[in-house]
RNA sequence: GGGGGGGUUCCCGAGUGGUCAAAGGGAACAGACUGUAAAUCUGUCGGCGAAGCCUUCGGAGGUUCGAAUCCUCCCCCCCCCA
């Protein structure tokens, strides 16, 4: 068993700030000194249910508190959820049905346990809904009282807001309140967020003092910048790596991040150790170093970690066939396709059959495919928007370099004009 | 309650009677190149079998030969004063 200074060690390791590190040596002291463990609180908004990279920071972090003993509470927030955090400034979120947040929460258990400790001793996963819809308008107007206008307005989404003029609801002012009471409940030691969460996390430690709870120890993690190297990877930007993704996608995706992002990724995301880190680093900036080769072995190591060497080796060899070489993927889909207004499936309408293969949303888009020269059948570039193509025999539908059909006769349904 | 500023295409944003399917940027897609799905460059970027036509500028009406642009009513957002 690690001694409570070798932990906290551990436990501060790739932080980037600790409030305060004082109290958390104290907490693991006397965690040792009664044998309790610490309750070590993460939140997560219940509409996505894709845990990616940027996710498996606080994930690892879970995880070593779980293997020095503590315990983690994930709390799902789907009362939170319902106000949507405000650093967001998303549009008003659909609703969910409860059954909905019931299976994301399944999914979030079994994706968790990718990296957490799914032992019940160790983990446990509530909902937020559990205390808020037991509360009365009384509760929340005494939770209300607790915090004050000008406090909450001192959050820095809020005063951007307020000085572009863009909306602020009150609702909104309440989404820290009910982080901070989650904690209340739960009775946090510590709470896990990215930087971007301090705000939250200090207004819980105040709202734990409010209610006579001792205040949390507010850990921050970095932010990990999403594939475009810009913004930080959510799923809402388009910009992430699942956790849960196939070998040929995290390849692929790490791949296409920006050369200046793969130290950084192999910090964040490969969790490499800082010498090894500084070492890379080093490797990039050597004029002789290909960054290319460096960032094949950075999407090897994060199929690695998520799957196995097996399958890294395997999505690398395909990556390379499909990119480098111009070949295959493995896996070709073979869709049943119903094209409309075509009369005969030996001279089907070129345009019509990449419509209708989901390779282009209009006959628009699907000429201007084929006019860039980005079409091809059975490896033949197509540049006649006014072709038809036989489809008597199985034919190869390429759409770019990365999209592939292949089309079987028995497949193809020939519909109703539109 | 009074005064003022706004709502434009996936996003941000220009556009104040025809030359507007609407500048510019971003995103996205394609091509070239490459060292890769990086970077860079070029092109495309509402719909229609492409001819011209149809639909689009918060909503509904109206003026006009012609409306994103003018008028009326309505909805929504923001600021200042109370």
């Amino acid at each position: 068993m690690a001694t409570p200074k070798e932990q906290f060690e551990i436990l501060t390791e790739g932080t980037v700030e600790v409030i305060k590190e004082e109290e958390l040596e104290e907490k693991l002291v006397r965690a040792e000194r009664e044998g309790r463990p610490l309750v070590v609180k993460q939140g997560f908004d219940p509409s996505a249910p894709d845990l990616h990279l940027g996710h498996a920071i606080g994930l690892r972090k879970l995880r070593q508190f779980q293997d020095l003993g503590h315990k983690v509470v994930v709390i799902i927030g789907d009362y939170t959820g319902m106000v949507g955090d405000p650093s967001e400034r998303s549009e008003t979120r659909p609703r969910l049905t409860h059954e909905e947040v019931m299976a994301n929460a399944r999914t979030y258990q079994i994706q968790l346990s990718k990296i957490v400790d799914p032992d019940p001793a160790k983990l446990e996963v509530v909902m937020n809904g559990g205390w808020f819809s037991e509360m009365t308008f009384a509760d929340v107007m005494n939770l209300a009282g607790k915090y004050t206008v000008a406090r909450i307005l001192e959050r820095d989404d809020f005063t951007n807001r307020w000085q572009n003029e863009l909306p602020i609801s009150i609702h909104e002012l309440f989404y820290p309140l009910m982080q901070g009471y989650d904690s209340v409940e739960i009775k946090a030691d510590v709470e896990l967020g990215a930087t971007e969460q301090k705000f939250n996390c200090l207004v819980a430690r105040e709202i734990q003092k409010a209610y006579g709870v001792a205040p949390e120890v507010v850990m921050l993690l970095p932010v990990l910048e999403g594939t475009d190297g810009v913004k930080r990877m959510s799923k809402s930007t388009g910009n992430y790596i699942g956790i849960d993704e196939p070998p040929r996608e995290i390849y692929g995706k790490t791949m296409s991040i920006p050369d200046e992002m793969i130290a950084r990724y192999f910090e964040l995301a490969a969790w490499l150790p800082e010498s090894e880190v500084v070492a890379i680093r080093k490797e990039l900036a050597a004029p002789e170093t290909n960054p290319r080769d460096v960032k094949r072995r950075l999407a090897r190591a994060l199929v690695s970690l998520y799957h196995d060497d097996d399958a890294a080796a395997t999505a690398e060899e395909e990556f390379d066939r499909i990119f480098a070489k111009g070949g295959l993927p493995d896996e070709i889909p073979e869709p049943a396709l119903t094209i409309g207004g075509q009369a005969d499936i030996a001279s089907v309408w070129i345009v019509a059959l990449v419509k209708s293969a989901g390779l282009a949303s209009s006959n628009g888009e699907a000429r201007r495919l084929i006019k860039q020269g980005g079409v091809r059948i059975d490896g033949e570039v197509v540049r006649d928007a006014d072709a038809t193509v036989s489809l008597d025999e199985p034919r190869l539908l390429q759409a770019g370099k990365r999209r592939f059909v292949r089309v079987l006769p028995d497949n193809v349904t020939l519909g109703e004009g539109e």
